[in-house]
RNA sequence: GGGCCCGUGGCCUAGCAUGGAUAGGGCGCCGGCCUUCUAAGCCGGAGGUCCGGGGUUCAAAUCCCCGCGGGCCCGCCA
């Protein structure tokens, strides 16, 4: 159900009958892209530019737009024709407009469901944040992303899959594990078990760090003072020192949260005789050759932090189908087989004493456009397998990337994804075209997002210096609910909390995923609580208040509306804005554009509290105009509902 | 050094893929609007070298080239 489309199309056919009389012959779906809204409706409804058409048929543009009027004679709707200077612009009775969208929009449940012509077995892969500790907001855009694609995908019928790649076999894990062997504990009982695995992570991390530098800082010391060193040495001795203060005051914020915690680990690790080092690569390549006793170890800990991760996700309205374990793909035959594929490969060498593969041989430019890679100069080998044995990342990526399609036989598959993966997830795809893989490859997309960040502070999980999602809903939540008790006294505390809690999901939602994903995020949080403008709470308060509207208005009698009335400028605007509605959907969906809708349901919720405020709704008093208004009212509200589900939002019907 | 991304009123941003008509919002600021369907709203106002310079074109915020500024990447990390 697209009426916006179908008339696009008419009108598309026509202008498409007067080219090709003359002689031009254009695809129609061109035309209808061509197809817009001129700048403003006392112009026409829509509108196209004729100049290219004109200069291919050696036309004066105008020339070409008044002779093409004529074809448009019996044009459904049409209330007149305008030619300026090369644009055609058509005007369309209002009462067609009006009759045919409001048809739609009570003809169909899902009014804004817009299933495409083809069906495809999408699998969209995202968050995937290392089971190390809780998710932070920058998790938060990769995640609402990534949800927000599923829905609008599967929004078009498409069949999408949702998997989370767990990245278990790394050395961050092994490093965890090692501190969780260590002091042999679990975590403790009033504390996210996530929240709780982000610190021990931290602590071990920072306090191997310390020592580390320490014992360079001693070498340096002892020649310091017999005035031996160089000045690159000083220099270097400088850069220690600054370390130390560093990671001294990230310890110190860990001291804060978790006092026993930190004595705890402080000590075992003082007391550990072992180099932890070593036991951590241990821990590695045991985990990898899926021995037992490191098997049962590891994935205790990564579920823990997988649970907390999932309850955090859960909040958020964020569910998946499948969750994949790393370990999974290594422990079978997958990767293996990728790396002597690779050995045997055209492209294999011998890069820094290492087996690579040296990719930049097929990345021609044809290939570079074909897999839709922007990378223009170098691109460096990829390294299958580090000097001891152990696989890296991208390498089991390269498997897991066949396994995705390969498991679900999936047309599509989308990785969402940090920028500063680029070029990681080219040397990927280069390498699944390399190794055969051709449909892998050219199927693979890797939907970038820019990186969050906090104005004064850099994140970084393995310094314990990251803003969390957990504590980023709480504070969402607090601001929200002052707003909610101050407003509706009225309200049970229970329905208070419940509307506190949509708005603070929404404002999260929307804020990460209804803007431009290449833009670094400067996450001002400000912003985000700002329950005004165009944010998700203005949508939930506009949606409540066409709710109302309805509510206390009983029934709509459809058989009385007389389209008629739709004459006046406000209500013109808002029935084609809900018209164009489920195109706007579709365009999201293709485009990969959640941002699109976002703007969109802004725009119809500005224009909705417009007329709100100009006009009465349910007083008014011509039984047939209160008729249209209410069935106005009906489809604004849909579509702002629908709007929202694709953002992962609960519509309140009262706020 | 090389590559990629971003640059739009004081601040945040839409439009850029596929060039098209008057660059659309929000925050903040100034002035108004609650006896009437929820004022998380609405109306009015001030505020713009679309980073700069060239080029292509009938037409450039949009495409190309050269710069500038910011971010990211160029690891036997992920």
């Amino acid at each position: 159900m697209n009426p916006y489309s179908s008339i696009v199309e008419e009108l598309s056919l026509r202008i498409h009958r007067s080219l090709s009389l003359r002689g031009l012959t254009i695809e129609l779906s061109e035309l209808m892209s061509e197809v817009v809204e001129p700048p403003s409706r006392e112009m026409g409804d829509l509108g196209i530019a004729l100049h290219k058409y004109a200069k291919r048929l050696s036309l004066e543009p105008a020339q070409l737009a008044e002779e093409t009027k004529g074809f448009l004679n019996d044009l459904p709707g049409l209330l007149g024709v305008k030619a300026i200077s090369g644009y055609l612009n058509v005007t369309y009775s209002p009462e067609y407009i009006a009759k045919v969208t409001i048809s739609s929009v009570r003809s169909v449940k899902n009014y804004g469901y817009v299933p495409s012509e083809k069906t495809l077995k999408v699998i969209i892969e995202h968050t995937s944040a290392n089971p190390i500790h809780p998710l932070h907001i920058g998790h938060g855009r990769n995640a609402l992303l990534g949800d927000t694609l599923y829905r609008l995908l599967s929004n078009r019928g498409h069949l999408v899959q949702r998997r989370f790649y767990i990245n278990d076999t790394g050395r961050q894990v092994a490093l965890l594990t090692f501190g969780y062997k260590l002091i042999n504990r679990r975590p403790s009982e009033n504390v996210k078990p996530d929240e709780w695995l982000g610190r021990l992570y931290a602590l071990v991390n920072l306090l191997i760090e310390l020592r580390d530098i320490r014992n360079e800082l001693n070498k340096l010391r002892s020649r310091l003072e017999s005035r031996e060193l160089s000045e690159l040495e000083e220099e270097k001795h400088r850069e220690l020192l600054k370390k130390v203060d560093e990671v001294t005051a990230s310890l110190g914020k860990l001291w804060e949260a978790d006092k026993e915690l930190f004595d705890e680990v402080s000590r075992a690790l003082m007391e550990y005789e072992g180099d932890p080092e070593e036991e951590i690569l241990r821990i590695m390549s045991s985990y990898e050759r899926g021995e037992e006793w490191a098997k049962s170890l590891v994935r205790e800990v990564v579920d823990r932090a997988l649970a907390g991760i999932r309850e955090t996700l859960s909040k958020l309205g964020v569910e998946f189908d499948k969750w994949d374990y790393e370990s999974d793909l290594v422990w079978s035959s997958l990767v293996n087989e990728v790396v002597s594929k690779a050995l045997s490969s055209p492209l294999y060498i011998r890069h820094k004493g290492v087996d690579a593969l040296d990719v930049q041989r097929i990345a021609s430019q044809q290939v570079l456009k074909k897999l839709n890679i922007d990378i223009g100069g170098e691109i460096p080998p990829l390294i299958i397998r580090r000097s001891d044995g152990t696989i890296l990342y991208t390498t089991k990526d390269i498997a897991y990337s066949i396994y995705k399609f390969a498991d679900s036989n999936a047309d599509l598959v989308i990785n969402v994804i940090g920028a500063e993966q680029k070029l990681p997830q080219a040397q990927l795809r280069l390498a699944l075209l390399a190794l055969g893989y051709v449909r892998e490859a050219e199927n693979l997309v890797t939907y970038i997002y820019e990186m969050v960040t906090i104005p004064g502070l850099k994140m970084s999980s393995r310094r314990y210096q990251i803003v969390t999602l957990d504590w980023l809903l709480e504070e969402l939540y607090r601001r929200a609910r002052d707003e909610v008790d101050r407003r509706r006294q009225d309200l049970s505390e229970s329905d208070r909390a419940k509307i506190a809690w949509t708005i603070a999901i929404a404002a999260a939602r929307f804020s990460m995923a209804s803007y431009d994903p290449l833009k670094p995020l400067n996450f001002n949080l400000n912003k985000v609580l700002d329950l005004s403008g165009n944010s998700a709470p203005y949508i939930l308060y506009t949606h409540a208040r066409a709710s109302n509207i309805l509510k206390k208005a009983g029934d709509i009698e459809w058989d009385l509306i007389d389209y008629s009335y739709a004459r006046n400028e406000v209500i013109k605007e808002l029935i084609w804005l809900v018209m164009k509605y489920p195109q706007v959907v579709a365009e999201a969906a293709d485009k990969l554009s959640p941002e699109v809708l976002g703007n969109y349901i802004v725009r119809m919720a500005d224009c909705f509290n417009k007329w709100y405020e100009s006009e009465r709704i349910i007083d008014e008093e011509d039984k047939p105009y209160r008729a249209l208004k209410l069935a106005i009212v009906f489809g604004v509200k849909k579509s702002i509902a629908h709007g929202l589900t694709m953002f992962g939002v609960t519509p309140l019907d009262t706020i």
